[in-house]
RNA sequence: CGGGACGUAGCGCAGCCUGGUUAGCGUACCUGACUGGGGGUCAGGGGGUCGGAGGUUCAAAUCCUCUCGUCCCGACCA
């Protein structure tokens, strides 16, 4: 292409609402303008890379027997009531009405489109397994868009979605699955890990994460240094306590005055202990009403892994109505001994002797709390968030790491619980009807192009990683009305093209500054520098823009080489 | 949803507190000339419902009320 002929608005200065990088540098290329807050119109050269990502997306899709559909975007509310999600999905639905009143939804997700189509086609277990995708236009609500097409509410997804007779055959292809994603991202050029994760609002029972590591990421991952082990912070595993050793004599419980000591800190500095001979006890509220989790002084509790213990729909912190209801809670010295809710401890409780706790009335506490002889646990588990340093429960020796992450796919195994809800079955060999396992997994696209630039950028612009780059090569003249110059570059695009390799050439009238910038900034690979000076010696100047490098080479032989040159990038 | 900030030319900003010529600066844009190896120089030029509505006032970008929009922090969330 001739970049007199291209829509590449570039800006010399950041706009003023981006925040990160990615966001920034994407507005200043000309790759996205914003419309409205989470929504924005991708331009040629953004498209260019989203192509990018798709066209590694399909082939590694494909590659695995997956078949790419296209399903609609705006969806019935029946399908959704049928799966329940109408009303538990919540605000983030976006919920539109037709001419007739009848309800519909805008997709920001397809399982019950794909699960319906697959319930009125799909038959016998010789028609299993099968795997569809599409890459589309997804609409999410967000209560609070960000970091420019990273969290939009409008975003391109792939979404994947598989159907098995049995579990097994599902963890097939989301084993296959999991081994595309790390292909895909590779060939993105991203350093990124696939982590352990919580399958949140989409259901299921087994999820990983691919996460690019960033520092603008809004995930937290842990990983450990030693066996590998990765997770989402959320779901990290902590180590169980080792037993420990009583004291030969176990303190007596014992009231103490504490007015206006309210936490951790407060009461560890007035009664000269150690945060974690401190109990917390944390009210939170279920479907079911309010329930305590207690963690020592010196941890956080992580309700996604309470949630899961307890196995409840959804936990959140305790609202202060709720609190006030309950008669003997004091907010600040609520305490698990005589109270009456239930009471889930994390397993590090089981090893304490001597504890404070909460008197359960204003301005005392408890101190010398023994877990057998006072408390009443309803269950025990692992129910803090594990920090930086904390021991690898899955090696000996292992420390974790944690670190923040762009989550750019998310992969589920989600059993049957769509399949139930909307009756998606088949008969397997025994002419029995079952229920059809799923699977269902996704990519966010425009995200992995921000992840890239994430990971990939200088104080100069973009650095795409070769892959994603919007075209290989740029010819910039540093004169293009010197007519040999001129000839040179014509030369140079046209060989380029014939050996197929993306060529952009710079044929605006600009000087030679500008132009060198706006290659910069939008991150081509390798710049070719025509100039007068150097051609009257027959040479040109090859720039390789991630480490700013730039040789002389003899022209015209320096065109066939640049296959080559760009195989190492 | 709670807290905070901002809205003035395509983009980035000043002016507002303390109301008073024709609303300004940088950049981008148009015309011409020069220039030609990292956003060049000179000359001339176009572009504004000061987010919107209402109010106070002789007079509002400026003060007041409402409203819309955008961003940030938090909570929440693939």
């Amino acid at each position: 292409m001739q970049f007199s002929k291209l829509f590449i608005p570039t800006l010399k200065e950041s706009p003023a609402d981006a925040e990160v990088i990615s966001h920034k540098l994407m507005v200043r290329a000309g790759m996205i303008r914003q419309l409205a807050s989470g929504i924005y119109s991708i331009l040629p050269l953004g498209l260019r890379v989203l192509r990018k990502v798709e066209q590694i997306i399909r082939e590694e899709m494909n590659q695995i027997d997956g078949q790419e559909v296209f399903l609609p975007s705006i969806q019935p509310a029946e399908l959704w009531i049928e799966s329940k999600r109408w009303d538990f999905y919540g605000k983030e639905l976006l919920r539109i009405k037709d001419r007739h009143g009848r309800e519909f939804c805008y997709g920001p997700t397809h399982e019950e489109v794909i699960t319906d189509i697959v319930r009125k086609e799909v038959r016998s277990y010789r028609q299993l397994p099968i795997l569809l995708y599409q890459i589309q236009t997804k609409f999410r609500d967000e209560v609070r868009p960000r970091f420019g097409i990273m969290r939009g509410r409008e975003f391109m997804m792939k979404d994947a979605y598989s159907f098995h007779a049995d579990e097994k055959d599902t963890q097939h292809t989301y084993s296959q699955m999991a081994e595309a994603y790390g292909n895909i991202f590779k060939r993105c050029g991203l350093d990124f890990k696939q982590v352990q994760a919580d399958s949140g609002t989409i259901g299921g029972s087994f999820s990983h994460e691919f996460a690019v590591l960033a520092d603008s990421g809004e995930d937290e991952i842990g990983f450990c240094d030693s066996c590998g082990y990765a997770s989402n912070l959320e779901l990290a595993g902590s180590k169980p306590p080792s037993p420990s050793t009583p004291p030969a004599t176990l303190q007596e419980l014992k009231e103490v005055e504490t007015p206006g000591k309210k936490s951790v800190e407060d009461i560890a500095g007035f009664l000269n202990l150690p945060a974690r001979q401190i109990v917390k006890t944390i009210l939170l509220e279920n479907e079911n009403g309010l329930v305590a989790g207690l963690v020592r002084g010196d941890h956080e509790i992580n309700t996604i892994k309470m949630r899961n213990l307890i196995g409840c729909e959804w936990l959140q912190a305790a609202g202060e109505e709720a609190i006030a209801k309950h008669p003997g809670l004091h907010c600040g010295y609520v305490g698990p001994v005589g109270l009456d809710l239930p009471v889930y401890a994390d397993n590090e409780i089981s090893a304490l002797h001597d504890f404070v706790t909460g008197a359960n009335k204003p301005s005392a506490h408890l101190t010398g709390v023994q877990v057998k002889r006072d408390l009443k646990i309803k269950q025990f588990g692992d129910l803090r968030t594990v920090k930086a340093n904390d021991p690898c429960p899955h090696c000996e020796g292992g420390r974790y790491q944690v670190k923040r992450g762009i989550e750019v796919g998310h992969i589920f195994i989600l059993g049957t619980k769509y399949s139930s809800a909307m009756k998606a079955v088949y008969l397997d060999q025994q002419g029995k009807e079952n229920a059809m396992v799923m699977g269902c997994y996704g990519i966010g696209v425009g995200r992995t192009a921000a992840a890239a630039i994430e990971q990939n950028h200088d104080d100069r612009g973009i650095v795409w990683p070769r892959n994603l780059a919007p075209f290989q090569v740029i010819v910039i003249p540093v004169n293009y009305s010197d007519e040999e110059s001129k000839a040179a570059c014509d030369t140079i695009y046209d060989r380029l093209r014939e050996l197929g390799i993306e060529t952009l050439l710079d044929d605006r009238s600009d000087r030679l500054g500008p132009k060198l910038k706006d290659a910069d900034l939008i991150g081509i690979p390798l710049q070719i520098i025509v100039g007068p000076k150097n051609l009257a010696v027959g040479q040109v100047e090859i720039k390789i823009r991630k480490t700013n490098e730039s040789d002389l080479r003899p022209y015209p032989r320096v065109i066939e080489d640049i296959p080559n040159i760009l195989k190492d990038l």
